[in-house]
DNA sequence: TTAATATTGTACGATATGTTCCGGAAATCT
DNA sequence: AGATTTCCGGAACATATCGTACAATATTAA
């Protein structure tokens, strides 16, 4: 099949296909590619025909069965999800022949960071706004041995947009004593990827105990910690070699930190002018 | 709960699963969607397990059947928000729709992270990793307000690679006492983007009266401090909205992170056994 | 208008798919 | 170690799914 893709090889064979076939089309391009995925008849009710049309406009593409069409659509999907959309990068650093390690390794975070960025529902990444954007809770962010730092980073800059922003010590005994400041319905934000903590996990149980919200940053392989969030943020994060890469991760924390400070941008402005800070 | 999506449901059911199921378990999470939505010997086959354990996993997961499971993962597929991926060569479709707002914020990233790697160059950065990889000398790192997150992270994974490893206070007072740790021929890494600390210049300035090699990671306006650094690492942080990205030099951190790794190896690799450590 | 052709939908048979059952294997308990 | 329970996968069974023949309908040409 084409090299460039199902969509467009479907666009090309448009003009050959009669009225009820390009029906079938339509509906295929409109909801891309979930209706290809649906058995026949699914697809047909969909596209207001009937399921031989959908064969016969399967087999004008060129497929030998509609399940070899499913094929494709789930190759082409995978390939979407985990291949280095950014092939500009490579082009992009012409300084040297052999290729520069950051190259390589950025192709494999571009991909990670679609496939975060896909994985993502809008709805889930837009209640976790609304919600570290409601002033009248209070925050508390808490990380792992190497998700820490995305708390500290959170913190430093929700503190400027917002008031009552705290983050947890990373040890047990300290944190105990920060437990006592969670009331309920304060919001709690947690970093926890692969090779979980047991400590947050536990610190998690007493969140959920407190009647905190919990909005979980994880990996694709979803922490354990997720029984007790309210809404999970899945990032993907493996990499080829050697360490995962937590950068998908950090971008997504960036973004959620730039979507907050739009939506409490009322208090937001006046917090950063109060210390002179332009943004 | 279920709000969060089928990933995290799968995750929260984990504990009843035997353990086949959870190998189907992981190999769908592992490729999600995409074997969900194959046919179960194809499924079975990728999880390395047998049609009849799929089919119980999906019972254990509160499906009816199969096909129900598929429907499930068909309409989540929908149910996001069509990334301009997705859309991809679509034509006609307006591009008015409610975007989310990662994919917007993602596309600037992407750019940004172009640029940086395009900018610094090869040997700038295969010399920083040489740098860091010499066990012989003691590594020093600290950040401003908001790169302090960087040099916590870098700190946490180098550490776990080599020896001598520190990371320098915030607060100028401590790090009167820790300046006195450095010895010429040091290595110091220093953070410093747009809003310039003072009192990072001024540290730098310490370092360089010390003798210590410093690297400087910064952004596309240079800091000051750069006067004093060996090597000298610009990455683009520049958005349209709201504060600078820095994912971009968060993702070059990981990069040298793992490159110093590869290079440290014979080291690191033993350092990871000792605390039976697996990447 | 009529006839020829192209297109579409329905019905049915062939095939592929998922589920259940059962014997054996592994783990767990006594 | 032996007994009991749990777990797994192969094979049979039931069923859903797809492709196609054929009839009905729309379209075009004469």
């Amino acid at each position: 099949m084409d090299v460039a893709g199902i969509e467009s090889h479907i666009h090309q064979s448009m003009s050959r296909l009669t009225s009820a076939e390009k029906r079938a089309a339509r509906a295929l391009l409109a909801n891309y590619p979930t209706i290809g995925l649906a058995p026949v008849v699914v697809f047909a009710r969909e596209a207001g025909t009937s399921p031989a049309t959908i064969s016969r406009f399967v087999a004008q593409l060129g497929f030998k069965s509609y399940p070899d069409l499913q094929r494709a659509l789930r190759d082409e999907l995978e390939e979407r999800v985990k291949s280095p959309l950014q092939r500009g990068l490579a082009k992009a650093s012409s300084t040297s022949d052999a290729e520069h390690y950051l190259d390589g390794f950025f192709r494999q975070l571009g991909a990670n960071m679609e496939a975060s960025a896909a994985r993502i529902p809008a709805s889930e990444f837009e209640s976790a706004a609304a919600l570290l954007a409601n002033l009248r809770t209070s925050l508390h962010i808490t990380g792992g041995r190497f998700t820490e730092a995305m708390a500290l980073y959170m913190e430093a800059h929700l503190r400027l947009v917002r008031p009552d922003v705290r983050r947890m010590d990373a040890r047990a005994a300290v944190r105990a004593d920060q437990m006592l400041d969670v009331r309920p319905g304060d919001v709690a934000i947690l970093f926890d990827v692969r090779r979980y903590d047991p400590q947050l996990l536990e610190t998690a149980a007493q969140l959920s105990a407190r009647r905190a919200v919990m909005v979980l940053f994880t990996d694709e392989w979803i922490s354990p910690a997720s029984k007790y969030a309210r809404i999970v943020i899945p990032c993907r994060i493996a990499m080829e070699r050697t360490w995962d890469a937590n950068a998908a991760l950090f971008a997504v924390v960036e973004a959620l930190i730039a979507r907050v400070t739009e939506l409490a941008w009322p208090t937001a402005s006046k917090r950063l002018d109060a210390i002179d800070w332009r943004l």
